[in-house]
DNA sequence: CGAGTTTGACCTGCGC
DNA sequence: GCGCAGGTCAAACTCG
């Protein structure tokens, strides 16, 4: 079994948006057609990518299935395309039952346990990973990113540079750092699920053209019947 | 002047 | 308990 197929055996096929609803520049993606999660990777190029991962696993990854399920689906979609490959998923959940407050960091939460409280990392909902050679390394995703932070990482000569959505309630995070091993790559992780639509979010006949902005301008203006 | 970036300090988890 | 590494905070700074 192939893995395109594989993806499209278990995602309910609704759930997952054509990343080109009408028109769309890739010919070879059919309006009628829903995506699995390669599908919807081998409708971008390699800059677009970035924008596609973020928007559309997460929704893949909410579907419901088992979690070891989900794991192999991802971890085994070795190669997207010649130049982005997903390498890790989904984060597990936690189990606590009693969150008492909520700390300075709101990545974190106060839990009861035996010992008293503890400071845990809330389940962020999911991650995601991937590689794709770049020569920018901030690639236009269609959100709004604010960088709150930058560090050394040990075994990596390229620093990692933290984002936040600068979006307000939105605590979606992504860090982004060049490959130490080939640096002509540049390693993307996105942490949470987008609360909001895209600020570059362009509407065709009430549905919304999910395009990054730079893909949306390729268009004909003649297309879109109101914007 | 507001929004975004930089950067040193601080916090937390983990291995020993 | 200690040290290290990763992640985050927040004051200072920059830019439009």
């Amino acid at each position: 079994m192939s893995n395109s197929t594989f993806l499209a055996a278990n995602f309910p096929q609704s759930k997952i948006p054509n990343p080109h609803p009408h028109p769309h520049p890739h010919p070879h993606l059919d309006d009628q057609t829903s995506y699995s999660t390669t599908h919807v990777m081998a409708g971008y190029d390699h800059y677009h990518q970035d924008f596609a991962l973020s928007k559309y696993l997460p929704i893949l990854l909410e579907l419901d299935q088992p979690e070891e399920h989900a794991m192999s689906n991802f971890t085994t979609t070795a190669s997207l395309s010649q130049h982005s490959t997903v390498l890790q998923e989904r984060s597990s959940g936690s189990s606590f039952n009693s969150i008492n407050k909520v700390p300075r960091n709101p990545t974190h939460m106060q839990v009861k346990c035996r010992s008293g409280l503890k400071r845990v990392k809330m389940d962020v909902g999911c991650r995601i990973a991937f590689r794709t050679k770049s020569d920018i390394e901030i690639m236009d995703d269609g959100f709004k990113w604010r960088k709150y932070g930058k560090k050394m990482v040990k075994n990596s000569p390229n620093p990692r540079n933290y984002y936040r959505c600068s979006t307000q309630g939105c605590n979606v995070k992504k860090r982004v750092e060049r490959d130490g091993e080939d640096s002509s790559y540049v390693i993307t992780t996105y942490e949470g699920i987008h609360n909001h639509e895209s600020p570059s979010m362009v509407y065709c006949n009430q549905m919304p053209l999910s395009f990054p902005t730079t893909t949306a301008w390729t268009l004909q203006p003649s297309h879109y019947s109101s914007i």
